[in-house]
DNA sequence: AAGATTTGACCCGA
DNA sequence: TCGGGTCAAATCTT
């Protein structure tokens, strides 16, 4: 399996690579054909191992597959393709992994959509059930009391008591230096390069910070020898939760109400079928094996595509995960935001 | 215009 | 003194 994910990574690397020079290579069909091979017996080799692996399992994703790579093909052929399936499969990739962690989040134990988007996401089927979402809402007793005396920059210490790490995967396909969702919301602000490692380390805090008084913050970095995982440290509360009008507010995994069947399948069918979403809802139908709503070209899109997707995942969790007090039909509502969130970016740009 | 991200500089604990 | 963590101005995005 490790060399099935490596062939993959590799072939994400030469697609990033053909993608940075596509300008300076339009004029050379040659030298772009040539390329597209490349990646395409990459690609080829990785899905036959997993053929062999998996394909009892679930012969629908293959499908996927066939048609990813039938759309890459294409792109030496026809290049008002590229974006389409440059963001189709970055996109989708990142709803799927959305999926993953929604999975974990609401314990389910979704036989089918499990599979199903595990393994679309390019990677093993992780131990979603092993990790808490919601865990790092556990009060962290020291980020208030310290620092009050000596520094004006109060500081923590490595071996702070209140630092918790996880370890998530990062999508396989598409965009892999996108940090994994959580639920919450956060606002990077530094990037440092570590000593003895490859990739930086990135800071967050919470984008409520200020709002709130939230000193919830969190580092995420890639593991030198494993590029598929982010180490995740989570550090200080989530105060922002406590307020009624907060947002992103971490969802409880014991109060899901959707079904799991509903969830993986349906809702992440109808969560992209709006005009914006119209090429990820057709990659979703492959995927899921779902009707789909069929008809739209492929429309336009930008380079935010996937982390719209984001946000509008994470109205998603509000809505499902806090609609336990409030009148409106949940499932309505999550519609409702998903169009809300597809709408105006089609205005945008 | 407001919010988010980037990135070089600075601060401070080890 | 070094290196990790944070600041904040510049820049980007919506």
């Amino acid at each position: 399996m490790e060399e099935v994910l490596s062939l993959i990574f590799q072939g994400c690397n030469l697609a990033k690579e053909l993608e940075s020079s596509l300008p300076n290579l339009a004029n050379q069909p040659e030298v772009l054909s040539r390329l597209c091979d490349e990646i395409s017996r990459v690609f080829s080799t990785a899905r036959e191992r997993l053929s062999a692996s998996v394909l009892h399992q679930d012969p629908g994703l293959f499908r996927a597959a066939d048609a990813l790579q039938q759309q890459q093909q294409q792109q030496s052929i026809d290049p008002s393709l590229q974006e389409w399936l440059r963001t189709a499969s970055t996109s989708a990739m990142g709803l799927l992994h959305q999926a993953q962690l929604f999975a974990g989040m609401s314990a389910l134990q979704n036989r089918a959509g499990g599979v199903d988007i595990a393994m679309a996401s390019g990677g093993p089927v992780v131990e979603l059930g092993g990790r808490e979402v919601g865990h790092h809402l556990a009060m962290d007793a020291s980020e208030s009391g310290r620092g009050s005396s000596s520094s004006q920059r109060p500081r923590r210490r490595k071996d702070d008591a209140g630092r918790r790490t996880e370890r998530v995967p990062a999508p396989r396909v598409g965009n892999t230096e996108i940090p994994p969702e959580d639920g919450f919301t956060w606002r990077k602000y530094g990037q440092k390069e570590i000593l003895g490692s490859r990739f930086p380390r990135s800071y967050f805090r919470c984008t409520h910070q200020k709002l709130y008084n939230c000193s919830a913050k969190k580092q995420v970095q890639r593991l030198d020898n494993d590029p598929f995982t982010f180490e995740v440290t989570y550090r200080g509360e989530h105060t922002c939760h406590m307020s009624a009008t907060a947002p992103s507010v971490p969802p409880p995994p014991q109060q899901a109400p959707v079904p799991p069947q509903q969830f993986t399948h349906e809702l992440m069918t109808q969560a992209v079928t709006g005009a914006h979403h119209q090429p990820l809802a057709r990659l979703l139908e492959f995927s899921l094996g779902g009707g789909g709503s069929g008809g739209g070209g492929a429309g336009p899109s930008t380079a935010r595509y996937g982390k719209e997707l984001d946000y509008a995942i994470s109205d998603m969790a509000d809505a499902m995960f806090n609609s336990g007090s409030s009148s409106t039909n949940s499932m309505e509502f999550i519609f409702h935001s998903m169009e809300d969130k597809g709408e105006p970016s089609d205005t945008k740009k």
